[in-house]
DNA sequence: TCAAATCAGACAAAAAAAGTCTGATTTCTA
DNA sequence: TAGAAATCAGACTTTTTTTGTCTGATTTGA
């Protein structure tokens, strides 16, 4: 149940564009948060298809955020990066579910842990993580 | 941050013996929840090893829980079989943490939901997943 | 004493995650 | 208008993790 690498440098990369108000290539990303420049790519790229980030091609083009840092939630990020909660198989299609017993049960506690995890991560969005005054409402 | 299938198969094997008085061996459970055998009991080990079942050796042994199945929760299950939730590697240390800009704030976001996991999934007790009347608080 | 069970740990196979490479396209600027 | 700097696209490889298997030892009840 751990967090993918992949979406921890999403969340990162994220952070650090919304400390900017030009667009940053990858390779500056890249160099500051210390991260792989070919894999940050994909990572920004499908941050893009999913209208997280925008991106400016051609020279001095580069990455920035499609909308205010507040209005994205970490939770924006994960969904898209990290693979989803459920990945056991479940019933086949046409038969009656929980055949086998204890599949629906653990299902069940999947799908609360899954709206928790949801609500949770809602709740915190970039802009609460950027570097600011200790008076902020949410001050990480 | 998908859960693993040692995990579920471990979550459905405890509920497999919640619903039993007698011990059961490796074999019938595998059978009747219809889960690989011998990854089944590399599993019970582990759970046994911290006290959730507990083994009787020779002929007629088998597994049962080690404490009503209202003092065992879900958590107790996931933490043990599940990879923990954060993977991605820690300041060095004897070095001033948070040098790479985003990593404490990102830290602080598994940190809280991290709490935030374990809180709901304490909150479910293997008996809540046992079959019942659908009077019982919990019914699944 | 034998059969049925757990115990222990090495090993293998499969799947997923992480990372790399190549070439195409776009766009700004000299 | 040519070249440099950037993104775009996708195949490919490597590494790590997960899942599963196998073999042999030990324990215990009938």
């Amino acid at each position: 149940m751990k967090i993918s690498k992949k979406a921890y440098y999403g969340l990162r990369a994220v952070i650090a564009l919304g400390r900017l108000s030009e667009p940053a290539s990858i390779r500056s990303i890249a160099e500051t948060e210390h991260l792989p420049e070919d894999y940050l790519e994909k990572i920004l790229q499908a941050l893009r298809r999913v209208g997280i980030v925008e991106a400016k091609k051609g020279a001095d083009g580069g990455y920035s955020l499609a909308r205010p840092a507040r209005e994205i939630s970490v939770w924006d990020i994960l969904k898209e990066l990290d693979s989803p909660l459920r990945s056991f198989s479940t019933p086949i299609k046409g038969t009656l579910p929980c055949l086998q017993p204890g599949h629906c049960q653990t299902n069940e506690v999947w799908r609360i842990l899954e709206k928790e995890i949801e609500k949770t991560l809602s709740s915190i969005s970039i802009d609460d993580l950027l570097p600011k005054d200790a008076r902020q409402k949410h001050a990480f």
